[in-house]
DNA sequence: CCATCTAATAGTAACGGTTACGATTTAAAT
DNA sequence: ATTTAAATCGTAACCGTTACTATTAGATGG
């Protein structure tokens, strides 16, 4: 996935060209980490001063409808990043200041032999939490 | 862990007996699931109609804090279960209709090969997702 | 059993992140 | 250029959570 790529998506579905979009896009493929909508607005704030959040969150929620972005929850807060070039189904390991991520190989769901059957499975989660090199040396 | 447990433990850590805290700690005794703020408030509102919401959230983080309950967040809200008897470290399966819990074996951290030597790790999380039988009985 | 001290609570306001709405603007099709 | 529907802004509403003040109520020690 790449901007233009994620911009020709948009418009096969029916979604218009803005230039805040192509500015989202290119934000979120330029940082290749989870961002929350907070951060997008602080991004955009010099070029797109009055970026409602009506606007951020729409877009964001649209974008993770078509895969563009990958979408989770860390302290409360939704955080969105660039669906990672692996297309197969991975996990993440990722810092808890700047959202910085790291692919993880393994799939836990794998190794899972308790019996599942009085349950409908729909997904599940495995994300592993820490702190970046370049965040523990930027100790605040 | 159990009711009468818990309550010595809040003793020696210095917190007062209360029946809305003995009532409370009944509550997940007797229901072994995860519950969020409000399912707490609308179980206990016939014996305490004006429970509020800070003696609620209050009581849950004390009781998080002493390892009394578990917490986790689940589609941005937090939840709260009684503290499995399994003392060891475990994950769930976990009814997103209910907060029913199943107890899953195995944790994926023993088999992540990938290096992970340039983030400090601080957690994890490894949740299944799903819905349990009686909630898909109990079409809505 | 009472006085005292401090924790616990109710009622409610504040807070932060997210969603929703009406009016206006704008992309793009004709 | 005109038209139409999507996109946006500004702002209010919303929801779960946290915080504040005044009041109530366990616990302790005389």
């Amino acid at each position: 996935m790449d901007v233009s790529t994620a911009i020709d998506l948009l418009k096969r579905k029916g979604y218009k060209y803005t230039d805040k979009r192509k500015d989202m896009l290119q934000l979120f493929s330029d940082e290749k980490r989870y961002l929350s909508a907070k951060d997008v607005q602080d991004s955009l704030k010099e070029n797109y001063p009055g970026l409602s959040f009506d606007t951020i969150y729409r877009n964001l929620s649209t974008f993770s409808d078509l895969d563009i972005l990958e979408e989770t929850e860390l302290e409360g807060e939704k955080k969105f990043r660039f669906t990672c070039p692996t297309r197969e189904h991975h996990h993440h390991l990722i810092c808890l200041k700047c959202g910085k991520t790291k692919e993880i190989n393994a799939c836990p769901m794998e190794n899972v032999t308790s019996d599942l059957s009085d349950f409908t499975v729909t997904g599940h989660k495995f994300e592993i939490y820490g702190v970046c090199q370049v965040c523990e040396l930027n100790v605040v």
